[in-house]
DNA sequence: ATACTTAGGTATCAAAATGATACTAATGGA
DNA sequence: TCCATTAGTATCATTTTGATACCTAAGTAT
């Protein structure tokens, strides 16, 4: 009902349906900072994810203008993953989270 | 195995298996700047959450030491729920991505 | 006294999401 | 000819999440 013209109040919902859920900061957080990846660097990078559920997330951050996706017609298969302009708009709200658990996990170090 | 001592390496899984999912980052939010909520409250604020994940991610919040959780010994019963000054800490992060938000959501107004 | 309301849960079962495993395609190399 | 390769799909088991009903015990109306 609220089309995102009035948003004073914070669209948290939105925001943490985009970004939420399970793998998608992982896999965000590694094409953010570390560029361009391919499909099985991204399922190398995050250990514990599965085929599965790296494909459906891609899918589901393509879909939402997040992630760029490239594919080669090679054989075997090449397929390129990136963070988009408005995903890589996210790096401030990763570093503030990145932080916090510093200041979290090291309350007295130094 | 890695007790948090060298966090050089951002323990981005670390940190998003404790506020990602799909309803920390809304309870979260506002615990964080609305303050202090009673159950119901929060129930209201988060219009598709049920009552069962409500208790389910409030105490796993709570284990993580995000929420603090106060039992009045009334009838009908009162519990109120804060965020910790750990979760406090959040706030930063909270903002960028409410930032980050607006930025995506109104690229060329003003 | 009896029954209803209240607020914050829990118990139970169904539905959805996720995980594990096996399978596919097209080419180059042994 | 057969195997390895990479990104992905198909299928089924397991785990999470959701819907619904139920519980507790004091106040309140009857």
């Amino acid at each position: 009902m609220n089309d995102g013209s009035d948003l004073n109040l914070c669209p948290a919902p939105l925001v943490f349906a985009m970004i939420g859920g399970k793998w998608k900061l992982s896999i965000l957080q590694i094409l953010i900072f570390q560029g361009t990846k391919r499909f099985g660097e991204l399922r190398h990078g995050i250990p514990d994810i599965t085929q599965t559920m790296l494909t459906k997330q891609l899918r589901a951050l393509e879909g939402d203008g997040l992630v760029d996706r490239k594919v080669y017609a090679e054989v075997p298969p090449k397929v390129e993953y990136s963070a988009t302009d408005v995903a890589i708009g996210l790096m401030p709200a990763f570093k503030a989270m990145h932080s916090w658990w510093e200041a979290k996990a090291r309350p007295s170090t130094n």
